[in-house]
RNA sequence: GGUCCCAUCGACUAAUGGUUAGGUCACCACCCUUUCAAGGUGGCAGUACGGGUUCGAAUCCCGUUGGGAUCACCA
């Protein structure tokens, strides 16, 4: 049988990093097998509901280029698995366990649900359903329960876990997990809105949907038992599981919103490349076993197998993603760089700046080895689209009494250069021949000219800089700072 | 607390019974140098602990400790 995998976030707001990371091993595993991703939406809980989440959802994945072969988003295609428009399904499904014994209506109140959770906690044994002193198809009889049913009475249907025997399954990455069915909870399969809980609409469209392999996060692994229990009421052959590890904040607990950003889209605001991230978040918790670093999302795709997933969480660090999305940074600026010059297009826009792609694009090779994120690109060399600012502390360390001879002479030496010639080496050669005669080193104008040029001590190569900027820039730099006075500080 | 999962440098991981326990990020030093980077070289640093099994254990088994997840009419 083909594969066929799904990825079921519930609609809760945005798509989280561990969400996307689960989307990722999904699709790189229906990939890898010639097989089919579908992404399902689970909202059968509409209290929960937030508008718009879908969108974000779906907006996230599609970023990231992992897009599901049949969505809610695609009409037309073979879904629409939005559970909340298949809750007939569920009831039918809910009604078969029912009349094959395998589960049983109750009426409990949450208050008195509360009070049996109190009084458990207090005798000190693990909170669970009572069977036997609730208010349930067991206690009250058969005719009781019709006669509360017919009245209407809210009531919602609890799945029967066997009293005893074990509850016995293979995860793909864990190996056999067993559990005693003692300690597994009579789960509210049917809720008294008449809406499957997560449990049953899973296991139902899971099976309907006839995935082979659940793929999901190392969260769902204590109530895999009740689902493995669900498909042997049913008589169905259960998908195969694969639990993973979670992704984590630095202090190992589980990856929050409280420790940092979790949510895909700040990091797509952030400016971050989705190879980049794709690449780091695939090696958080699976290693193809190479000493490689880098991989295409083909590559992966090829590499992927859920055998070389790790059992343990990972730690979700900031510093090498940095890292990572520096070294694509760089590739794509040497290979690729369209959509990097439309993306400083953009922010040079925002500060009413207004430059040609290809000097952008000049701009951007220049310090490209200088800049982690494309998002810092136009800030980090602002003194190349607008005027310089002078950082007056840099100016107060740099500027001697030569300054202002050393900035004219240099600045009727570029001036001679004429304007095609004004390259780097051209100025190199020039600027070495007057430093020559003066027995000067580079050493004694290099921040003088940072300074002139620039404003700022960080940056690039002052002849690559000065080329990049142009004749009548440079000149003209160079000879406003002669005049130059720091911005009167209050002591003065 | 019950149940379940997990355990190699600070972080991500490699090594599936035999390696001086390898690589990457971070950190440190040096080189390069025109500031800052980038790059190069080197360094720091790990098999949680205790028992077994074995000629031989990071690797298999048991225990301890530690960490995590989960225990809703949420997913």
């Amino acid at each position: 049988m083909s594969v066929r995998v799904r990825f079921a976030p519930s609609p809760t707001g945005y798509l989280h990093v561990g969400g996307l990371r689960t989307a990722l091993y999904n699709y790189l595993y229906a990939r890898h097998h010639g097989g089919v991703f579908l992404l399902r939406i689970e909202d059968t809980d509409q209290t929960r509901y937030v508008e718009g989440s879908v969108e974000a959802i779906v907006s996230a994945l599609d970023w990231a280029g992992i897009t599901p072969d049949e969505s809610p988003a695609r009409p037309g295609d073979a879904g629409p698995y939005v559970q909340s428009e298949r809750t007939e399904l569920y009831r039918e499904y809910a009604a078969k366990l029912l009349a094959s014994g395998h589960a049983y209506y109750a009426f409990d109140t949450a208050e008195e649900l509360d009070r049996m959770r109190e009084r458990q906690k207090n005798a000190g044994i693990a909170p669970r359903y009572d069977r036997s002193v609730m208010r349930n198809s067991f206690t009250l009889g058969p005719e009781e329960t019709e006669r509360l049913l017919a009245e209407g009475a809210p009531a919602v249907v609890r799945m029967k876990v066997p009293i005893s025997g074990e509850v016995k399954f293979h995860d793909e990455i864990r190996g056999t997990i067993v559990v005693p069915c003692k300690d597994v909870d009579d789960q509210i399969l049917l809720k008294s809105d008449n809406f499957p809980t997560y449990h049953l609409a899973n296991v139902v469209d899971d099976h309907t949907m006839n995935i082979t392999h659940v793929i999901r996060g190392e969260e769902w692994l204590p109530s895999t038992p009740k689902h493995v229990l669900l498909y042997q009421s049913f008589g169905w052959e259960p998908p195969k599981f694969a639990h993973l590890p979670l992704l984590l904040n630095t202090d190992k607990s589980k990856l929050s919103k409280r420790q940092g950003d979790v949510a895909v889209h700040d990091y797509i605001a952030k400016g971050y490349f989705k190879e980049a991230f794709l690449n780091f978040i695939a090696l958080l918790g699976w290693n193809p076993s190479g000493e490689r670093e880098i991989y295409t999302l083909d590559e992966l795709v090829r590499e992927f197998k859920l055998e070389n997933v790790n059992k343990s969480g990972a730690v979700f660090d900031l510093q090498k993603l940095e890292w990572m999305n520096a070294q694509y940074l760089k590739w794509f600026v040497e290979n690729d760089h369209s959509r990097l010059v439309a993306t400083m297009q953009e922010h040079l826009r925002e500060r009413g700046l207004e430059w040609t792609d290809a000097y952008v694009q000049r701009v951007l090779f220049l310090i490209r080895e200088r800049i982690h994120n494309i998002n810092d690109a136009v800030a980090f060399a602002l003194y190349m689209f607008a005027e310089r600012m002078v950082d007056d502390e840099f100016h107060a360390k740099t500027w001697t009494e030569q300054s202002a001879g050393l900035l004219a002479d240099i600045a009727d030496l570029c001036e001679a250069i004429p304007e095609e010639e004004f390259l780097h080496t051209r100025i190199h050669e020039a600027v070495q021949e007057f430093l020559k005669a003066r027995s000067l080193k580079f050493k004694d104008v290099a921040n003088l000219l940072r300074l002139a040029l620039t404003g700022i001590s960080v940056g690039a190569g002052m002849m690559d800089t000065m080329e990049v900027l142009g004749k009548a820039r440079s000149v003209e730099r160079l000879r406003s700072m002669i005049t130059y006075t720091p911005s009167a500080t209050t002591g003065e």
